[in-house]
DNA sequence: GTGACTCGCGCC
DNA sequence: AAAGGGCGCGAGTCAC
């Protein structure tokens, strides 16, 4: 059963069943409290809930003690769908236009409201909707027409589903503990300064540092101050990177590096960070589902995916609960060896560590090295010793490999390719398709044609693996949230691990739940492959205890 | 003062 | 040793 659902200005709820082509089947009701409604509707059908924007809807749903099982988003669906049909378009613009038509509030950064607001419904075959249409008619509309690639079912159910997870983990929380963070903080730091100040051990490292270059006024904040200090003690450095940095033979490195780390964790995930973003032990970022072209996540505020290992101290489970830490070890390899199908890396893939097996099978049993090889194939590397491994990876897993550099060289011709489910690449720009569209007078095409070619070339050979990788963990976080016993919470998700905090008598169900759904998401994505996708669960009190 | 830009580095 | 994919974000810098 599909149920359509807005909530008006005033909070008050608006509904109507949809047949399965979304062609309305009875009257539109109203409530004036949705999530009472909602919850009534859930316990008796369990529909699939057709509403326009998860992150706007489904937060005030949650806040009401209501969850959903299935959804279709809308707004999501629509920029898969137009992906498909070569159509990207300004993702704002998309918000934008789709909340005029829904009815919602224009998103703050969607550009310039249109004067005509009839609007054109997106798809092959145009509709039009006067900009008077009752939103929830927009609703079943907008369904109807996106209807129109079935091929994509399981990417839109799966991106849905992802939408769901993320209002869930920002309603949630994952649990941190400002009193741990405070002693990182005072550890690296010392005692919190008065705003706009240093704090005391980042102060001391600044004056090592200016005594090193003879007592000279610079700037350790700032790169170009950095350089030129140097430059005036007779060194040149190209940046103040710190792998440059390193190598060289100085007295303010040593102090200038420690300072550059430190400091990293003052103006990342110092104090302010704290109070804006900790309240009442609990980090309540906002995750932005399809954020990334490839299909991961982005986050917006509080550096959600960026949280530097040393703080993963901080991150630990209420008293009588614990946290079960789970990632897919070596995703990417193994998302490739399924994508192709090539039998010697499937075989490969047989090993929890893969790149110890693919090592042994063709890299002397270097480790390393094997490593390199395959991230060169995956991300486009080409510098150093990356070309012979790749050489010795192309020999050994022609399969593999050409199923990367055939979708290197549709990126560098300006084709589109599609993850496994279908998500698909942009197209390059139109001074993209300028630069790179035709040979000078003699025949040559300029390096810099060759090198815009190349580079979008790197991009669409890693955008089959990221995104076909973001595919399989969505269809996994689309089957975990639906088995995970009812008070265990996904709490926190990063590109390829999850942490689930759950009572600890519900540890062991966890751990089953989230091997289970990795299997599932394997067959949603390859059906019977035999590339094994292992998955290390664990339950911790605390995030950092996890590897 | 604001906005656009670069740099550098955190995560995968 | 140091270069290849995807991000967010804050400081510094410079133009307006």
């Amino acid at each position: 059963m599909l149920v359509a659902l807005v909530i008006d200005a005033d909070g008050a709820g608006r509904w109507q069943k949809l047949l399965d082509d979304g062609t309305p089947a009875g009257p539109a009701m109203t409530a004036s409290s949705p999530a009472a409604a909602v919850a009534s509707l859930e316990r008796a059908h369990r529909p699939r809930w057709v509403w326009a924007d998860t992150s706007e809807v489904y937060p005030v749903l949650l806040a009401a003690g209501v969850r959903v099982d299935r959804c279709w988003d809308l707004h999501l669906t629509e920029a898969l769908l137009l992906g498909a049909e070569g159509r990207h378009r300004e993702p704002k613009e998309l918000a934008g236009a789709l909340a005029r038509v829904l009815g919602l509030p224009a998103p703050a950064d969607a550009g310039p409201a249109k004067k005509d607001d009839a609007l054109t419904l997106f798809g092959p075959e145009p509709v039009v909707l006067p900009g008077d249409t009752d939103p929830l008619a927009a609703l079943s509309l907008v369904f109807r027409s996106q209807q129109r690639n079935p091929a994509l079912g399981l990417l839109i159910a799966a991106e849905s589903a992802s939408a769901l997870v993320a209002a869930e983990m920002t309603h949630h929380g994952l649990p941190w503990r400002e009193d741990v963070h405070n002693r990182l903080l005072e550890e690296v730091l010392g005692p919190r300064p008065a705003s706009g100040r240093r704090p005391k051990l980042l102060q001391d490292l600044a004056d090592q540092i200016q005594e090193a270059f003879g007592g000279r006024e610079m700037n350790p904040d700032a790169p170009a101050s950095i350089v030129k200090a140097f430059a005036r003690a007779g060194i040149e450095v190209p940046s103040a990177r710190r792998w440059v940095l390193k190598k060289v033979d100085h007295p303010a490195v040593k102090p200038l590096l420690d300072y550059k780390e430190r400091a990293r964790l003052w103006v990342a995930h110092g104090w302010s960070w704290l109070d804006t973003w900790v309240e009442d032990g609990r980090f309540r970022p906002d995750y932005v589902v399809g954020g990334v072209v490839t299909g991961r996540w982005a986050s917006r505020g509080g550096a959600a995916l960026q949280i530097p290992r040393l703080m993963r101290q901080a991150v630990i489970a209420d008293d009588g609960w614990c946290l079960v830490a789970a990632d897919a070890s070596q995703l990417e390899p193994r998302i490739l060896a399924a994508l192709s199908g090539d039998p010697r890396l499937t075989e490969v893939c047989g090993d929890d560590d893969l790149y110890a097996a693919l090592a042994e099978d063709s890299f002397k049993g270097e480790r390393p090295r094997a490593k390199i090889a395959m991230l060169s194939a995956m991300y486009g590397g080409t510098s150093g010793e990356a070309g012979p491994l790749l050489a010795v990876l192309r020999k050994r897993f022609p399969v593999a490999v050409g199923y990367v550099e055939d979708a290197a060289r549709a990126g560098e011709q300006g084709r589109m390719v599609r993850t496994r489910l279908g998500r698909t690449s942009p197209t390059p720009s139109a001074a993209w398709q300028e630069l790179t569209g035709g040979a000078d007078e003699s025949g040559e095409s300029s390096s810099s044609s060759r090198q815009a070619a190349r580079n979008w070339g790197r991009f669409t050979r890693n955008f089959v693996v990221q995104g076909s990788a973001a595919d399989w963990t969505a269809a996994l976080l689309g089957v975990l949230r639906t088995r995970l016993p009812a008070d265990a919470h996904l709490v926190f998700f990063q590109h390829d691990e999850v942490l689930v905090h759950c009572p600890r008598a519900d540890a062991d169900a966890v751990v089953e739940a989230i091997a289970a759904a990795g299997r599932e998401a394997t067959r949603l994505l390859f059906g019977e492959t035999s590339v094994r996708f292992p998955m290390n669960a664990v339950p911790v009190t605390c995030y950092a205890d996890a590897k």
